[in-house]
RNA sequence: GCGCCUGUAGCUCAACAGGAUAGAGCAACAGCCUUCUAAGCUGUAGGUUGCAGGUUCGAGCCCUGCCAGGCGCGCCA
């Protein structure tokens, strides 16, 4: 702040601040121990609690020995405010109530305007904290479900909330294309192809029950020739329907994020770095560094293990990084644990020259992340790295009742289901509403009634209304025109200035969603704009005989209109005109 | 047994880094369409913020201990 900016750039909301922070320091002067606290104001709920208060005064009254009323007085005397303010007050435990003149906020609507989509956007500089955000990364043995589509909606509306406030963002999948479940899902496919060729098969409770494995199993049959893998050795047959089963799902993956409007920058494949041996080359760099040891682990408590045997394995020393118990690196038969590739993919990421990792897993991963914490700290020196969202569990109901899902049992309601049936806009609206932290209660049948039920139709409406009064207001010859012509002093009602408010906390919304990686809180923001758009509609009209006020709430609701659309553009949901 | 997450109105969730009188939607009840989109608005009712202590000017939020639910806890991913 400061120096660097136009005295125009400075909201008023900066400028009191620094106003009071001036009186502070002056206030503080003969203390040259105290450290001023940082002033934030707050709006407060109540307008008879004036436009903007300031706490400031409350947690000095240990260190000056006086009462915060006391104290709020003495800053009152030395403040200096800027013009906009008529009044200030002392009120309750000690707050200082700020009192604007009437509609002094309004002229901001017309930087809101100059700015359009831009408003409360941060401008992405060349030197900008380059992140890296996973998400999704769901195993290519299967169709997405709706858990899955959560984590997507998530990750991907974070990663748009960090590139508005500055980040270099990079959307990245990480594709698990290597371990035991490739070779079920090759096995089943190749059961089914056996099948579709009319042999009679068993198949074991391990393979994959669902009808796109059919499906797979006939595309295969197309492309080669069945008696030659008939007489092929069974790890190179394994190999080649496996690679043509991960290709075919990872295409039905594709397609279905690509209904949900998700895109990644990069699909990396697990695969990839055990061919190109940087799995072999990181546990080579950890025994290097001499955290890695041969060792037997306790037997695992809390559950019962018929059949445990101690074995000795390589393990890393995590426990020297804030782990509870050390890792294995290898399995029993020499291959590289899951757990050995993933900390070579996350290092990897360092390499490449990411600044910040942010993961987005399912909540049945939270054991998992002190384990990678402890191997970039230990790869890294970096601490808590990466970021992790764990996303609760979503329980998908039908009219009420669970639904259980099951892979195995092939039970499971893909995403694509729920988007075919709902619409993209409702399911990425409905999974930002709630902390991720919140598990999500999702009810098929109430998602697919496009009532109010669905809260996503009820900020779009406040947009597709909006546009019907504007295209109305022109019908009947109003224009806003130069924007500089336009008397916002105008808008003095309570609605109209509960908007103008709304409309500037906007960036700092955005903000504060980027700094606690919480995109949610763009959802709640629009909501509560649509509300207090929608109260503003129903006791003033916009198209008056007075052409003055006419042009002045004619550009109220169009700022009102482009926040709206900057907030649900950033979640990823349209901006119907007319609904 | 241990770790992480959660517990707020009948239901689903908010509460802006500890601030003033805890707010919305749904469900219930009562109103509002000859006037810019009723997918909307207004009002009524609904609360010991799981329980018990603690920290301080102030706690839904922080600390401790319980209670309840979810997830996880060797060589699956």
């Amino acid at each position: 702040m400061g120096a660097g900016l136009r005295a125009s750039e400075v909201t008023l909301k900066q400028a009191l601040e620094q106003a009071l922070q001036a009186a502070l320091a002056e206030l503080l002067k003969d203390h040259p121990d105290a450290v001023a606290p940082e002033v934030q104001l707050t709006r407060p709920k109540m307008k008879e609690h004036g436009d903007y208060a300031a706490s400031v005064a409350m947690p000095l009254a240990r260190l000056l020995k006086k009462s915060p009323q006391q104290i709020a007085a003495s800053i009152l005397e030395v403040v200096q405010w800027p013009d906009a303010v008529v009044g200030a007050d002392i009120a309750g435990p000690g707050f200082i109530n700020i009192r604007l003149r009437q509609a002094s906020e309004a002229e901001a609507l017309k930087t809101i305007m100059l700015a359009g989509e831009s408003y409360g956007k941060q401008v992405v500089l060349a030197d900008a904290e380059k992140v890296n955000l996973e998400f999704v990364s769901a195993n290519p043995t299967g169709p997405m479900h709706v858990g899955h589509g959560r984590g997507a909606v998530v990750g991907d509306a974070l990663a748009s909330v960090l590139k508005a406030v500055g980040k270099k963002v990079h959307r990245e999948y990480y594709i698990n294309d290597a371990g035991v479940q490739i070779g079920v899902l090759a096995n089943s496919v190749w059961l089914r192809m056996q099948e579709l060729k009319g042999e009679t098969v068993v198949f074991p409770e391990a393979a994959y029950p669902g009808e796109y494995i059919v499906r797979i199993a006939r595309e295969v049959l197309e492309k080669h020739d069945y008696q030659q893998l008939l007489a092929m050795e069974e790890d190179e047959r394994s190999g080649l329907i496996g690679g043509e089963a991960i290709a075919a799902n990872m295409a039905m993956i594709r397609d279905d994020l690509n209904a949900i409007g998700i895109h990644f920058d990069h699909y990396f494949s697990e695969q990839s770095l055990h061919a190109s041996g940087r799995v072999s080359a990181l546990i080579d760099k950890l025994a290097a560094d001499g955290v890695v040891y041969n060792g037997t682990l306790p037997p695992p408590k809390g559950q019962e293990v018929e059949d445990y045997t101690p074995v000795e394995q390589q393990l890393f020393r995590t426990t020297d990084f804030g782990d509870d118990v050390d890792r294995p690196l290898a399995k029993q038969d020499g291959t590289p644990t899951y757990f050995a590739a993933d900390i070579a993919y996350h290092y990897d990421k360092y390499l490449r020259g990411f600044d910040r990792m942010i993961d987005v897993w399912g909540a049945d991963h939270g054991g998992y992340v002190s384990r990678v914490q402890a191997a970039m700290k230990a790869l890294t020196g970096r601490e808590a790295q990466p970021d992790v969202l764990l996303v609760q569990m979503v329980n998908l109901t039908r009219d009420g009742k669970p639904v259980k899902m099951s892979k195995r049992a092939g039970t499971f309601v893909t995403l694509r289901e729920v988007v075919d049936e709902v619409g993209a806009d409702a399911v990425r609206f409905n999974f930002m509403t709630r902390r991720v932290e919140s598990q999500l209660d999702f009810d098929l049948e109430a998602a697919k009634q496009k009532n109010d039920e669905n809260p996503v139709y009820y900020v779009q409406y406040a947009y597709a209304r909006i546009g019907a009064i504007l295209r109305k207001a022109e019908d009947e010859g109003h224009a806003i025109g130069e924007l500089d012509d336009v008397d916002v002093s105008v808008l003095t009602e309570h609605e109209e200035q509960r908007l103008v408010a709304h409309l500037l906390a906007y960036p700092e919304a955005l903000q504060k969603a980027a700094d606690r990686l919480e995109a949610y809180r763009v959802a709640t923001f629009a909501m509560r704009l649509a509300a207090d758009f929608h109260s503003f509609y129903h006791k003033h009209r916009v198209v008056t005989d007075d052409v003055v006020l006419t042009r002045a709430r004619m550009l109220l609701i169009k700022a009102v209109g482009q926040i709206i659309r900057n907030a649900l553009t950033v979640l990823g949901v349209s901006t119907p005109e007319r609904m």
